[in-house]
DNA sequence: TGTACATCAGTGAACGCGCGTTCACTGATGTAC
DNA sequence: TGTACATCAGTGAACGCGCGTTCACTGATGTAC
């Protein structure tokens, strides 16, 4: 399996991997617009046709792009969660890992969450993003211990991923974009605050002691 | 003036509204990528080079159209919020119009937020947003009133437009596209209590007695 | 172990599309005298 | 009140671009006998 862009044989070996890799990269260079049939088989060093060989249309190329992007985020937001010790924690540093995500891979965040063509093999469900599975696990781990009312329960994924999605894309396209950096990571962490509180008001209103829930305005 | 789309003198003598007028539909109906300033001229009768003794570039075209779409969002703001009888009222109407308009109007809604030429004129700031100007208001008179803890003041604009923002794209482009309009409707509402628990958490754990805050789980 | 041949995986030229933009132009308007 | 003329606001043809996709093709591979 070569990976190099240049081949040897008049075979390639891996073509449909080696072309999800080059679109791949397109959109982490430029987003989705960016995805461009020509240009992944020219980086690969192959005619544009051979590329219909592995994929249907571009589409079809595009949905495996597509794919990979909202892996890495799942990728991102699972390594953090490793790291913390209780549930609320692990629910913070899925949300944080998720805008560290968008933040330092804008192209390929930007093409998880981009708008399918509407020839689409299917719908995508919720269910269909490891990342979202990995929100509703950490939900009922807080709900199991005892942090979050069950009467409270549902839903709870719909605000969180509003909310982290929100503010990805307003710090990334929209007016949040001209934030200097320390008054950004600023904002994430107090929204993410605001977020927790929502979910467990409680928890606001009698904070736990030895939680290492920062104090607002601290940074 | 004439709003018509075929004139009968040489002279249009409202050109550049007419243009903008028909750009604007075209972003209504397809988005921002539908803003073609060839389809435009098209529309309004006229060649595609009249448009360039009005805007210098597509790209000017384009900034008036994304003008008007955020102003008609602060429209269906301004409306709603007019119906509100206290501030905390307010606040869920400008977000439950905020949620109404994109979802009646995707394609305005798309456009006002999407992404600016990088050769934009200047950086597009929060306070350029009518939207956001109104947002800042009614918290600042839910914290006159009691309502807000001004120690929690600073970011509840952005935890509130990023939650709303970002649960307006899930729904339109994203994972929750296929969510039927009744389950839609209470994830609206209930995302909506969540964020107003966590900027005043004091509420969620005592209720307001003649509240008219519905139940969770009722419609 | 060799060979015929079906199948697979590439090539290169070309098509049609619609876009933004430029060019040299012409028709209409309004102002100075 | 008329006329010369600068200026303004349009026209139509054309350019160049890059895209997705199709076509008829050829080189490489592997299987049957």
């Amino acid at each position: 399996v070569a990976t190099s862009s240049r081949r040897s044989t008049y075979h390639h070996g891996d073509l449909a991997n080696a072309l999800t890799d080059a679109a791949t990269e397109l959109a982490r260079e430029g987003g989705p617009e960016a995805v461009v049939l020509r240009e992944a088989a020219r980086r690969v060093g192959v005619s544009a046709t051979a590329a219909y060989r592995h994929f249907a249309s571009h589409g079809d190329l595009y949905h495996a792009v597509k794919s990979r992007a909202q892996d890495q985020l799942a990728d991102y937001m699972e390594e953090d969660a490793a790291t913390a010790a209780d549930p609320i924690e692990r629910l913070r540093a899925i949300g944080s890992a998720y805008l560290r995500f968008a933040l330092a891979e804008p192209g390929l965040y930007r093409t998880a969450f981009s708008r399918e063509d509407t020839s689409a093999p299917h719908q995508a469900e919720p269910a269909d993003f490891r990342s979202y599975r990995m929100l509703q696990t950490v939900l009922d781990e807080v709900m199991a211990a005892g942090l979050l009312d069950p009467a409270r329960r549902a839903h709870c994924e719909t605000a969180l991923w509003s909310t982290v999605h929100g503010l990805a894309l307003l710090l990334l396209d929209g007016p949040l974009a001209a934030m200097p950096p320390d008054l950004r990571q600023q904002a994430i962490d107090r929204v993410l605050e605001f977020s927790l509180d929502g979910i467990c008001p409680a928890r606001a209103v009698n904070p736990p002691p030895a939680s290492g829930r920062p104090a607002p305005g601290s940074t």
